[in-house]
Order: C-alpha cells, then sequence, then structure tokens
RNA sequence: GUGGGCGUAGUGUAGUGGUUAACACGUCAGGUUGUGGCCCUGAAGAUCGCGGGUUCAAGUCCCGUCGCUCACCCCA
C-alpha cells in the first residue's frame, strides 16, 4: 500500500530493524572522539545561505545546482545544510572558540541535504559523521584526522579500503599551477569535452578528474601538482606523508584528486572501498585554511574529514560484518486474565526498576497466543501469571531456551533471572 | 540536469490480453481442559504505484506522471 503522500524523493525512513546498523556507526563514531577527544558540536539545520555560497564556492555543483534554497517569512535566504565543515567553522568564529586552547576538536553527526538524482548510496537527505580540528597547521593534524578516519573504518570491520592522497597547495602556489595546466589544455580545448571546456574556464583544477574517455589523454599530459608547490606546501605534504606512513595507514598518492569543495587547501584525501562503482567514495576531507577568514575569522587554519554513513552501511553490508548482539528482552509477561494482567503490569514495573526489560503480554489473547508472542520476541524468560498464581502472590518462571519453569514468590523474580 | 531498467498483499516473488490475481515468509485465530520454538488447519491482507489511452476484454500493450534502480554529472 501506498499512502497518498510519500517520503519525498531521495529521502528515506529508517525503520526500527535498520537502527542497529545505525547505532553501531554511530556508537563507534562516538567511542573513537571520546579517544582523540574531539568534542561534539551541533549546528542548525539551515544557514544563511552567503555561509556556503563563500565557503564551498559560487562555482561549485553544490551551490548551483544541488543547494535547498528557500525564504523564511522574513525573506530571508536560507540553505538547508548542504555540508558539515563551514557551519562548524561559522560556530568557532562566532562562540569565540579560539580562546579556548587551540586546535579545537569537534566532530559531528547530523543530516545533510543536496538536490541530486538519487541512486544507491546517493540521497537528498543523508548523513555525515565528520570532525574538524580547528586552530592548528601542522601536518601531524592532518594525519590525525586521517588517522580517524581510518581507525572507524577498521573498529566497524571494513576492508579493501583505499586512502587517495594529495595536496592542492595554497593561494601561494595554487595560481602557478592553474597557470601551467592552462598552458596544457590551451591547444588541447577542441579535443576534450565540453564540460571541460567549461572547466577550463571557470574551474580548472576539475579538468583532472574528468572521466570523459576523450579527455583521458589531456589529462594524463597534465602536470601535477605535486611538481608545483611551493617549498612550505611541499613540506608540509611530505611531512603528512611521514605521519600517515608511521600510522601503518596504506596510501596512494593520487595527483589527480581534487575536490568539489573550493575551500580546501592544501591536503586533500578521499577513502574508497574496493568494489568500484557510482558513489564509491565513502569518506573524503582535507585541510581548508583560508575558510575561517573568508566568513569574517582571523586567518586560522584547520583540517577534518566527512563520511557518509549511509555509505558505510552499504559497505558493511556488503561486506557481511556481523553486528554486536542486540540486547535480548529478559520477561515477557503473560497474563491469563484481566486480573492478572493489572498484576502483570505491576510486575512488569518493579522489573524494570531493577533493571531489567520486561513486555506484557496482552491478557485478551490465549496463553498459547502470548506464549508465542514470547518466543518470537526472543525473551529470555517467560513470567506466567494465571488464576493460580494470582492467588498465591507468585509468578511461574519460565526459561524459554530449555523449557524449564519453577513457580516463585513475585519477590523472587527479578532474582531469579539475574541468575 | 542526461540516458537505460523496473514498480503485483507488510516482505520476496509467480502471473507476458480473456472467468472470483497465485505462492512463500510474515501477521492473526484454532489444533479441548493454563504454556512458545517444529508440524497441521483456517482467516485477514492487493482498487496489480497513480492518471489517461488502445481493445469486445489490460496486471499483461501505448503515453504521461510519481517513485525505485543503474550509468553519467557530482558528491558522503
Amino acid at each position: 500500500m501506498a499512502p497518498d503522500i510519500q517520503a519525498p524523493r531521495g529521502t528515506q525512513d529508517i525503520l526500527p530493524e535498520e537502527q542497529p546498523w545505525w547505532d553501531y556507526v554511530r556508537e563507534t563514531a562516538r567511542r573513537l572522539c571520546g579517544e582523540f577527544r574531539y568534542a561534539q558540536i551541533e549546528t542548525p539545520t539551515f544557514e544563511d545561505v552567503a555561509l556556503f555560497k563563500r565557503t564551498v564556492g559560487d562555482t561549485s555543483d553544490i551551490v548551483q545546482k544541488e543547494m535547498y534554497v528557500f525564504q523564511d517569512r522574513g525573506d530571508q535566504e536560507l540553505a538547508l545544510r548542504a555540508e558539515g565543515t563551514a557551519p562548524v567553522c561559522r560556530a568557532y568564529i562566532e562562540h569565540g572558540l579560539h580562546n579556548q586552547p587551540q586546535p579545537v576538536r569537534l566532530f559531528y553527526i547530523t543530516p545533510v541535504y543536496r538536490y541530486d538524482r538519487p541512486q544507491a548510496g546517493r540521497y537528498r537527505q543523508h548523513h555525515q559523521f565528520g570532525i574538524e580540528a580547528i586552530g592548528d597547521a601542522s601536518a601531524s593534524v592532518d594525519a590525525e584526522t586521517i588517522e580517524v578516519l581510518w581507525r572507524l573504518y577498521e573498529e566497524l570491520g571494513l576492508t579493501g579500503l583505499t586512502l587517495n592522497l594529495n595536496s592542492i597547495g595554497d593561494a601561494e602556489c595554487r595560481p602557478r599551477y592553474l597557470e601551467a595546466l592552462r598552458a596544457h589544455y590551451a591547444d588541447k580545448l577542441d579535443r576534450v569535452c565540453r564540460d571541460c571546456q567549461a572547466r577550463a574556464e571557470r574551474n580548472p583544477l576539475r579538468l583532472l578528474d574528468c572521466k570523459n574517455p576523450e579527455c583521458q589523454d589531456a589529462i594524463a599530459g597534465a602536470p601535477a601538482f605535486t611538481d608545483f608547490l611551493c617549498e612550505a606546501c611541499a613540506d608540509h605534504f611530505s611531512q603528512v606523508k611521514d605521519y600517515v606512513e608511521s600510522l601503518g595507514v596504506p596510501y596512494v598518492v593520487n595527483p589527480r584528486l581534487v575536490r568539489g569543495l573550493d575551500y580546501y587547501t592544501r591536503t586533500v584525501y578521499e577513502v574508497r572501498p574496493a568494489e568500484e562503482g557510482g558513489q564509491s567514495t565513502v569518506g573524503a576531507g582535507g585541510r581548508y585554511d583560508g575558510l575561517i577568514e573568508q566568513i569574517g575569522g582571523k586567518p586560522t587554519p584547520g583540517v577534518g574529514f566527512a563520511t557518509g554513513i549511509e555509505r558505510i552501511i552499504l559497505n558493511l553490508k556488503r561486506q557481511d560484518v556481523s553486528l554486536p548482539a542486540a540486547s535480548p528482552l529478559d520477561v515477557f509477561v503473560v497474563c491469563a486474565s484481566a486480573a492478572a494482567r493489572v498484576f502483570a503490569f505491576k510486575l512488569a514495573s518493579d522489573l524494570r526498576r531493577a533493571g531489567l526489560s520486561a513486555v506484557v503480554g496482552d491478557s485478551q489473547r490465549s496463553l498459547k497466543a502470548q506464549m508465542r508472542h514470547a518466543g518470537s520476541a526472543d525473551a529470555t524468560y517467560a513470567a506466567i501469571i494465571g488464576d493460580r498464581e494470582l492467588e498465591a502472590g507468585s509468578v511461574t518462571l519460565k526459561r524459554l531456551a530449555d523449557g524449564s519453569q519453577e513457580t516463585v514468590p513475585v519477590g523472587d523474580v527479578a532474582p531469579g533471572v539475574r541468575a
């Protein structure tokens, strides 16, 4: 049955049976953040649209065609969270977090909205876990974020991942590189795809990751950014690589790795699963040393990553990773009559206060039906209350696994279940 | 935004123009006297995504629309 009104395109209901996957990922992420001392931050679901335009970039696809933009009743131009980093940086400035010991380490688990055509692993509302380390330009912090990301996948049990690493320089060396890139493309524009012709003008870095066959020759011969890095950037990059190596995290330097957000400087990275496919990137990040200044803060460096929870779960399922066992229902209370139900209701309440989980059956249904229910609820014990028990103030406790049972005074139920 | 595939009960499927749309799982109720898991019986549950068209007749053909999906674009 389809309701008259369905969930909007590209969104999904996450039903109870899916929640264990989500809990598994979120809890692992939280635990890891505790280890590294990243503290949680939550920012509003919508922001002034200018926040994303200024940071992500006016020419980026995210801003040009994927943002959910709307005006509120006061004619404010707002946008649903298109990305996680800019809002966190905005909050950093707005609350004077530069007065705290640097770097400030923050994490978030939040929905992100992009108007895009949905497909496997791509949604209009998806969820990202991300971290940001703000206020420290050291290469070790770049590596630290990579370590958190890599550890996350490791703890979750994801295997076969590849870390791609690159540097896209800074304000000093990027112009030189872009110039070289443009020069390289100058006499090839008639041979590359239309998108690339536009990119050459608007966003030349993106030329490098075009997948069109006709553009591959041009890309193959293109200069690598790593050959154009200024001394400071080259030094930074080589340190990042050293740190990452010391962590034992395998990586490949991919000179064609570029990101779709304009705020990145120097280090950029991306993690992809072995099983390539459309939306294969599972997590990505990089350094954004100019971002805070762009939105009115003092020049402040930062690094971070975001990883898509839906994509993580997709890969966990593909790899048959098994979830930690769910906690069982301790007691299902079966009651044979309306009077017994009152007694059962109180018993269940007491059991919960004693730290156990308990559910009461429907006294309208037969004992047999309630027992079936207890079985399918995967209860450890069924506590049966009928007229006999009611009269004696006792409960028949049946262990479902082996069928053994005994009748005990009410007060002995909780201790009996624990034993 | 571009192109391809798909859309039948809660779920997974069968049914490729012709009587009351089938099967499995699940749900609910029974299988006598207060008890689950296996087994048996029965019931409920589908205006075949929605709208229009072709036809004597459409779940089955055509168009549109919505949604899912795959590739592209892009991204997590």
